[in-house]
DNA sequence: TACCTGTGCTAAATCGATTTTGTGAAAATT
DNA sequence: AATTTTCACAAAATCGATTTAGCACAGGTA
């Protein structure tokens, strides 16, 4: 039961193997292949079942038709999500994808990179981290095709796409505000990643724009990657510390959810003690009662539009991009909490 | 900027590149090259950074070091725990994997298979939909090497690698039998598989052990991939048709959000309304209030156990299995809900 | 008649590794 | 001294495709 070759097609057909790669390819015209002998091949290697053997296929031409995808954690439901639409829309393309997590290992990203680069991925779609930017200026450099998700680092001048950050935190300051809240405090990590920074400014200019202060005191910065039980300590202390707040703007739904078990230790109810919101859904924030009001991330367009400027790059005879930093906007989901 | 060969790192030794070959995979003793040589060799091949084309590598072993994951839903929880745990054994062996997920679209399990074998992965780890079975005897039939986890198909011999679903559910039902419940419902999908019949012979089991009466009534079988409020609505009417129930055993998780959902709506409490406890646990029952009991699967265990099955055939020069038919226990998880 | 031009395909080179087979010189054996 | 072995590599075949170059033959031209 040895796998069928062109070879082996072509014998069957009684021409050449090359004739049969031609005529596969859908370069017999060009060949000048007879039409007779073109359907000939087309109905024996239909009905001998053959699959040309991808290893050679891609030792051969130089493609390995695989995108690479590197994400901060494969379980998140982020990823979960911005998985399948990119699988989808890889496929259709005639594209493979290969699936890596940084699981929030700093040095592992660089590592990844490398690894794919083994790999002959043709392209790279890469929800940035911190440590990474070393590596993907590299690719970058040797005009490896990639495009960035999510985030992105100023200095690599590579397409990249993500929520409009900004805008969203505007959209539910906006609603918050309307409600007649002005004592709002704002929970973010304390890395440093455009996204965040961009998600605070928002915060503060929603403030601003209202003639409402901006206070220190309600902004609490979270050291990344503590102890979850540290974390929550950290978290319920600064609720403690500012008993007269109204309304909790949690800037990534992990600190949403941390937020949701904080809270329920504490025994306040949403949204009658305080009101939350929360940046980036989870199917938590759906059923979690009374339902969690958040900004949501166009995943599936950040998803599609990622392989669109990925496969602009991968198609050789197209011309430099117009737009390179795309941002799509964010959706304002109101729910019972806020 | 072209990509080192073993050709080029083999001038830069002075000599040819099969003993470069040789060498690096370390065969260099079984070769017969003088030591010096080799130690050169690797020092050249260390410091000019090469690596070999994968794609050569597999064409000419035959091997793509690669294996397939097939699951139902990428974006689900089961998923998510069991790729991290595989990706890392296999990534420990030397292998890599491709992800596919068949969205509960019967048909579409078979494409994913026929779409591996063009990928040439060297094994197939797969959680068994019902439409697959054809598609996976095939595959065995040819003497590809396949894992089958979280259930499998009595007819096809292959290992497989599974939670003690029988066990699993008498666990659970002595515990809500010990707290003095009788009126017990048991929720299921109406999916014919082997391991939603075994929860539900542990159900029965259970509560014939006990002396206690089997009820049809008390057994719901939702139609699986019915609308989502469809759903909602038969569990909703199936409670109110029985409200002297005292508990509720949802036997997969899917199942257990829906009821969190409809109990919500009614406005039921657990634990003091409704005792609720769920098969296989969920991120959601950790956090919902006042936290769901559940019967954790060894998601690890599963994945770990699987790949040493794979590995166990990928091994040609290794014996038949002794088992290979293999059950893991769940544990019980004690939280509010009942 | 000799020469050129298409036609319609085949032969052979190529991708970058692995693996089998060869080979000249030194060492060992007869 | 002649022959066989052993040593230490080198040369070449191979995996299965794609792609370039080549090669008969028919017909048209000079």
């Amino acid at each position: 039961m040895k796998r069928l070759t062109l070879k082996d097609v072509a014998k069957m057909a009684g021409v050449a193997p090359s004739t049969v790669s031609f005529v596969l390819n859908g370069k017999g015209k060009q060949m000048r292949i007879r039409d007779e002998v073109a359907m000939h091949i087309m109905q024996v290697a239909e009905k001998s079942g053959y699959e040309p053997h991808r290893m050679a296929v891609n030792l051969r031409t130089g493609q390995s038709k695989t995108l690479g995808l590197i994400v901060e954690s494969i379980s998140g439901s982020f990823f979960a999500s911005l998985a399948k639409t990119i699988e989808t829309e890889a496929e259709r393309r005639g594209y493979n994808v290969v699936y890596c997590s940084t699981e929030n290992n700093a040095q592992k990203g660089g590592e990844l990179i490398r690894m794919l680069g083994r790999q002959m991925v043709d392209g790279y779609l890469i929800t940035p981290a911190p440590g990474m930017e070393k590596e993907i200026q590299h690719l970058v450099q040797q005009h490896k095709p990639v495009v960035l998700m999510d985030s992105f680092f100023p200095s690599i001048k590579t397409p990249y796409v993500l929520i409009n950050n900004f805008d969203g935190v505007q959209q539910g300051m906006k609603h918050l505000i309307g409600k007649g809240f002005t004592k709002i405090a704002f929970v973010m990590v304390d890395v440093k990643l455009i996204q965040i920074e961009e998600r605070l400014r928002g915060y503060v200019t929603a403030l601003k724009d209202h003639k409402i202060p901006v206070r220190k005191k309600y902004i609490l910065q979270l050291q990344y990657h503590r102890e979850r039980e540290e974390s929550l300590k950290q978290l319920q202390d600064f609720i403690e510390a500012n008993p007269e707040l109204e309304a909790i703007f949690f800037s990534t739904n992990y600190l949403g959810i941390l937020g949701l078990e904080v809270l329920a230790r504490m025994g306040l109810k949403m949204p009658d003690d305080i009101a939350v919101l929360c940046f980036d859904d989870h199917d938590i924030f759906r059923l979690y009662p009374p339902g969690i009001s958040v900004i949501e991330q166009p995943i599936e367009g950040i998803a599609k539009t990622a392989i669109d400027l990925l496969m602009h790059q991968l198609d050789k005879n197209s011309g430099p991009l117009k737009k390179n930093a795309i941002e799509l906007p964010g959706k304002f989901i109101l729910r019972g909490s806020a």
